[in-house]
DNA sequence: CACAATACTTTGTATTATAAAGTTATCACA
DNA sequence: TGTGATAACTTTATAATACAAAGTATTGTG
């Protein structure tokens, strides 16, 4: 006789409430990072590049906070840096690659779902309630 | 005579380009996190409650990663658990408190700015290029 | 030429996400 | 009734890593 397991394999509305619906896999390590993600909009938002100082200031990082981030989105593929000088000084510019812009927007279609997911919640609660009690005594 | 520093005071555009404008500071460490932000978005789709085991089958995690972070949701006050019983078994039911709800909200509202910033990039620049060069040799 | 400042990089530390192992209790069955 | 399996977690340990503090190299200034 089958004990019955509480794992249950019971369908269940596909829709709302399946296994991994909530698991968002697409938020990338690398990019689902605060101060990276700022970068990332901002380098999004100026596709010509931005200098390290622009970064530093919109995103408010430490010099060495900014640097260690830059060195993972760079590692990462996702963007490229150009040392030059403005005047006298040294500069770095970045810039996305495009692959950097592509998983940017997928990242940020990820986001969308879970704002949409947060949306649906304010609505008067279309989603079937989900495992009230599955085995009475 | 003053030097001119580069830390510029220069009025700049307020809208797009300000200093600060992509820190999100909005992005809670609490909840700006994968796994939890999943756990979240659950507990904000059944507001009237889940089980441990269906925040782990949602959410994809492990027993011990479950475990962790409904502790740092709980002691950040976001969620409350009950301990009970479903037939035989012990089980845990986790709801968001009402403060908790409102600190999602609030988080969501931040994602919903990060994905209108992206979604402005995807125009055709109607930002002005920032910093090109600003203080020629 | 000393001193301050710029533009970073490197190193260290403290946090923490995750996995592995442990705990307690129930159930099946011989 | 005792032995092994399973459920439902919790605790411990480890591997990453975010962040800050200190370091480096160059330039400008009196």
């Amino acid at each position: 006789m089958p004990r019955k397991t509480t794992t249950d394999k019971t369908p269940r509305a596909k829709t709302s409430a399946s296994a991994g619906r909530f698991s968002y896999d697409g938020l990338d390590r690398v990019l689902h990072e605060k101060a990276r993600l700022g970068i990332l909009a901002s380098l999004a938002a100026n596709p010509d590049g931005l200098l390290f100082n622009d970064l530093k200031q919109l995103c408010v990082l430490t010099d060495g906070n900014l640097s260690r981030h830059l060195t993972v989105l760079h590692e990462a593929g996702l963007l490229e840096t150009w040392k030059g000088t403005t005047g006298p000084r040294p500069q770095t510019m970045c810039r996305l690659t495009a692959n950097g812009q592509r998983r940017f927007a997928e990242y940020i279609t990820v986001l969308e779902q879970v704002v949409a997911d947060a949306q649906r919640d304010a609505q008067p609660a279309t989603t079937p309630p989900l495992s009230k009690r599955r085995s009475p005594a």
